[in-house]
DNA sequence: TATATTTATCGTAATATTGCAATATTATAT
DNA sequence: ATATAATATTGCAATATTACGATAAATATA
C-alpha cells in the first residue's frame, strides 16, 4: 500500500497528472517564472535565483525535465534550460477545454 | 528538513502549486474529468466510478475541496460535489499566459 | 428507537518528496 | 596534466502522500 494505482487510470489522465504534479512545488513554479522572464534559455544563474541549495535546485530542474517541461542543453561547463515548449499547449487547452465546460453549465449545479 | 519551504515564494508561486499539486495525482484528475462528464453535482457515485476503496476517494475528494477545484453541499444522507468554478478561470489564464508568452519568443531559444 | 445507508475519520504501513552536506562528474582554461 | 567552475548524484533525515481496514458520525426510513 501507498503507491498510487497508475494503471488504474487511462493514460490521458495519468499524463496530466504528471504534468500538474511537477508544478506542484512552488520551487518549480519559480524556475518556469523565471523562464519566461528573462524570455531565454538560460545558463547558470537558475540556483542563485531561488532560496534553496544548489544539490536542491538541481533535484527541482530534474523533475521538471523529467516531466517533459522544461529541456537542458549542455553548453560548455553550463547547462543551459528551456521551457519546453511540446506539452504547454497540451495543458493549456485542458484547462481551457475545462473551463468552457464550466460555462456552458451553470445550470444542472447546486 | 524535508519541508517546502512556502514563504521563500511569492503568493501567487504558492497559489499554482497548491492548485496544481492538488491535480497532481490520476484519482483527483479522474475525478475532476467525471464531475465534468455528468454534466451536474453528483451525489454518491463517485465512489464506484473509481477503482479505489471508499476512504481513499473520501481523502481525494477532501483534497480537491481544500485546494478549492470543488465544493460539496450535504444532501441528507449524500453529499453533492461540484466543480467550484472560481479557481478554474485561474488556471486557465495561468495556462494561457504562458503559452502566450512560449509564442512570442521562439527566437532566444536554442 | 432500531436499522440501513452514506460519508468521514482514525490508525497504520508502504512509499514518495523535500532539503542539504558531501562528493562526484563534466568541461574549460592554464 | 592540473586547477577551476558548473552541475549532478549520493546518502540521509524529516516530512508528506497514498492506500485501506476498522470505526465513527450523520441522516433517512421502517
Amino acid at each position: 500500500m501507498g503507491a498510487t494505482k497508475t494503471d488504474q487510470f487511462t493514460d490521458k489522465q495519468n499524463e496530466i497528472a504528471v504534468l500538474a504534479k511537477a508544478l506542484g512545488h512552488p520551487a518549480r513554479v519559480a524556475i518556469i517564472d523565471y523562464l519566461l522572464k528573462v524570455d531565454a534559455c538560460i545558463c547558470g544563474d537558475i540556483v542563485n535565483e531561488l532560496p534553496l541549495a544548489q544539490p536542491t535546485v538541481s533535484q527541482h530542474l530534474k523533475e521538471l525535465k523529467n516531466a517533459g517541461l522544461i529541456k537542458g542543453n549542455i553548453e560548455g561547463t553550463a547547462i543551459c534550460y528551456c521551457i519546453d515548449e511540446k506539452v504547454w499547449s497540451k495543458l493549456q487547452s485542458y484547462f481551457t477545454g475545462i473551463a468552457l465546460k464550466i460555462e456552458k453549465k451553470k445550470a444542472n449545479c447546486c
